[in-house]
DNA sequence: CCGTATCCGTCTGGATACTG
DNA sequence: CAGTATCCAGACGGATACGG
């Protein structure tokens, strides 16, 4: 957990975006509906243990739900809520950055960074 | 830090979001130049050493530029670079998403989630 | 198949004191 | 003022084994 102020600013962001993979959870989830073993391998090598954890979390803030079909074996799903589609914006806006401006500065000749310049 | 792996998705995404002060530090530096001690006093309480491993990241990242002036008492101001300021589609999602769907899911009454259903 | 239980290492971030 | 140095606690995430 982050920031327990939730009413107000972008803290709410912070609670969902929180740790290593939920940014890559979700990222398969606009993908459609998953089952846990599909997430798992997807975001291998993630533990299961912390998989759960994640999924509960955003689960807890309303922005996947869980279906159990029942049966044997066990047959789980999670998909995004309509207040979890909704944070595509977000992943698109991020997407955009980084196809301009996202390459590793550390790695980059200046000459790429005059690239960017001259398209403008 | 969370991926090596820099090019391809939004991973790098995830090194400039890492940490629990990033997001609020970027939105403090979108309202332009601020010096240490501002930063410190907008993010209170964070520790001296905290905030200057965030801003160290911030600055190989190629995220925000830092300036001395010389002279006593010391004088340093931080700035988003062209890069950095690009961000800001991205907290502009954010921001966009929690007006309309950030607040804590489990404090409302669902009379309130019906609010931005007729809305649509 | 979908988890939970348990244990444990690591790494982040805080507290505090001190320096240029 | 703007950090650095040091030490430390706790959270986070991994490994593994087991249960429904």
């Amino acid at each position: 957990m982050i920031s327990p102020t939730c009413p107000g600013a972008i803290e709410p962001i912070l609670t969902i975006l929180d740790g290593k993979w939920s940014l890559l959870l979700l990222r398969e989830l606009f993908n459609g509906t998953k089952r846990f073993g599909e997430l798992r391998r997807a975001l291998h090598p993630i533990s299961p243990k912390t998989l759960t954890d994640r999924l509960r979390m955003l689960e807890e803030n309303g922005i996947v739900t869980r279906t159990l079909y029942p049966g044997v074996p066990l047959h789980v799903e999670y998909e995004l809520t309509e207040r979890g589609t909704h944070l595509q914006p977000i992943f698109a806006a991020m997407w955009d950055w980084v196809q301009a401006y996202g390459s590793c500065p550390r790695q980059e000749t200046d000459a790429q960074g005059q690239a960017a310049e001259a398209a403008m």
